[in-house]
Parts: structure tokens; C-alpha cells; sequence
DNA sequence: TTATCTGCAAAGTGTTTGCAAGCGG
DNA sequence: CCGCTTGCAAACACTTTGCAGATAA
């Protein structure tokens, strides 16, 4: 429900875009992410889907593709599996249960004290800890990428 | 180079304190990550020790009982392999190369700009993301736990 | 000695890939 | 109709588990 009609038919016209057909599993997919209140794995995508199953693989190299155009992201939430969801949200964080894996949004960063912000907007009982990452590119890498014939 | 003995010998004491043993496959694990100046995945930790070579099983399950023990922390990177470091230093986050995976500490965490913070302390060329989650404990899960017999 | 630890092999889980048939544009 | 997509099965990578022999205390 956080997603109205106006991101689905701009997803859908990026993949045009991209050239990439419109098709039954991708339009399920889009669906089920729009709807989701949080970050699904494949098995709760494939849970979601329900009748309209589709396979584990087309499901993966879906998501693969509207990672790469941008559409969706991968959250890493510490429990060896991938989580998605829509990119066209405003940027947010998350926190787990360690216990139960229940997760919430944070729907605002607040940078004063971290904890105690992700605390309240959650209502958990206690935050433990916190994993902060970044992903860039290295001065090594992009160098190279400068320097390759395209 | 980054622990001294002092926090090796500590490392050792909680060990025994906790009734494990001290065994080449400990010593040599805990010897490894003292001096690494990164997470260390597990192929890491296996190219590493080289000669002193232990079976990967059991590096997971002593790495297993370490963090139980909260000598070492599991590490998220997004890279499809948990990573581990040695928990007494002090809290810090991770830049990673989106392209070869190289990882940077960034040593203290500066609320302000985080990226830019993160992108000045480890030299990248750009930081295009990051991700922060929140672990903890919720509601529903402290209850059953405090009402649970012990 | 004895409970813990280790190595080996096998199984588990999440994810990726090759290929022929199916479908969208 | 052509080429992108899909489903299926097999392959993969990382991690976990069972068990018998080895080892720390």
C-alpha cells in the first residue's frame, strides 16, 4: 500500500525503456513488492505470489534485472539470505529481531544517537547493535574503469 | 597489528572461563584475526592459516562459539559470505568496493555526512551507497523470553 | 581419563546457469 | 515471427551436521 498507481506505471515504463518485455511474472513481482510492508525475500515473494507462482529462478533473474535498472533494492539483513524491495521510497532503514527476524522500518534517519531513534520508531523492546555499511568504488577500481576502451 | 597481547591473553581467559578449551585450531584462528587489518571471510581465514591449516567446519564452529562468547563479530558485507572480525575494537564501520570488493575501516563514526565522512577516511573515489541496520530484540519476543522458565 | 574438539564426508540452503519450449511485441 | 523469458534440472557456493578418532585438562 505504500505505493501508488504513479511508481507502478513508472517501473513498468522503465522497463519499456529498457527494453524489457512486460510479462506475467513481472508484472506479479511489482505487485507484490508495491504491496509489501517490508523488505521480502524470495520465499515470501514466492509465498505472495501464491496461484500466480512463478519459478525460483525467473524470480532471481528478475530481481537481478530491476536491480539493474534501479528499480528495486537488495537489503542485506544479516540472516544469509537477500531481501528486496522497491527503490522508489524514500531512503530508510530497518531493524530486525534477533530472535524472530521481525522487521520494521525506520522511516526517518535521525543522525543524533542512532540506537535510541531506531528504538522508538520500531517500539523493540532494546536495540543491540547496529550494522552500518558502505558501498562505493575504490580509486584503483575507477581507474580502471576510466581507462577501459567502451 | 592492530591488538596487542593484552587483548589476546584476554581473548585466551574468556576461552577458559568458559570452559573451551585452548586448542591449535583456537589459537591459530585468534592469531589470524589480530592480525587482520579487514573482516576476514572464512577463505581468508583458510588462505591464512596456510600450513597451521584447520578444517573449514571447524573454523565455523569455533568462529561460532566466539561470537557467543563476543570475541568476534559477524560482519554483513553484501557479498554473499559473512566475514569476521575480532570484537574488542572499538566500534567502527566498513567501505567496500562495489567492483572488487575491497574493504576499508572507516575508524569513527562522524554523524554528520556519513558518506562523506566515509568516502575522506577510506580514499574511495565515490561512495554510491550504504546500508544501516538495526538489530535488537522486539516486544513480542522480550515477553516470551522474560516468561519463559529458566 | 573424559569431555571436548577435530577432520571427514554428507547433507542443507540460498542462488545461479544451461537449455529447450513458450510467449510478448 | 523472432528474440527475450520462462520452467526445469543440474550445478554452485557457503554453511551446518553426524560421527568416530584425536586431544586438552
Amino acid at each position: 500500500m505504500k505505493n501508488c498507481k504513479k511508481h507502478k506505471s513508472k517501473n513498468i515504463s522503465k522497463l519499456k525503456r529498457n527494453q524489457l518485455k512486460i510479462t506475467q511474472v513481472r508484472l506479479a513481482l511489482l505487485d507484490v513488492l508495491e504491496h509489501a510492508e517490508k523488505p521480502l525475500s524470495v520465499k515470501d515473494i514466492k509465498k505472495t505470489l501464491g496461484v500466480s507462482k512463478a519459478d525460483t529462478a525467473t524470480i532471481y533473474r528478475n530481481l537481478e534485472a530491476l536491480k539493474k535498472l534501479g528499480v528495486v533494492l537488495q537489503v542485506e539483513l544479516n540472516r544469509g539470505e537477500a531481501f528486496f524491495e522497491l527503490a522508489d521510497r524514500e531512503h530508510h532503514h530497518h531493524v530486525i529481531c534477533e530472535i524472530c527476524g521481525k522487521i520494521c522500518d525506520v522511516p526517518k534517519f535521525h543522525p543524533k544517537t542512532l540506537e535510541e531513534n531506531a528504538l522508538k520508531s520500531s517500539g523493540f523492546a532494546r536495540i543491540k547493535r547496529h550494522s552500518l555499511e558502505f558501498f562505493g568504488i575504490c580509486k584503483e577500481c575507477e581507474n580502471k574503469t576510466l581507462t577501459k576502451i567502451k
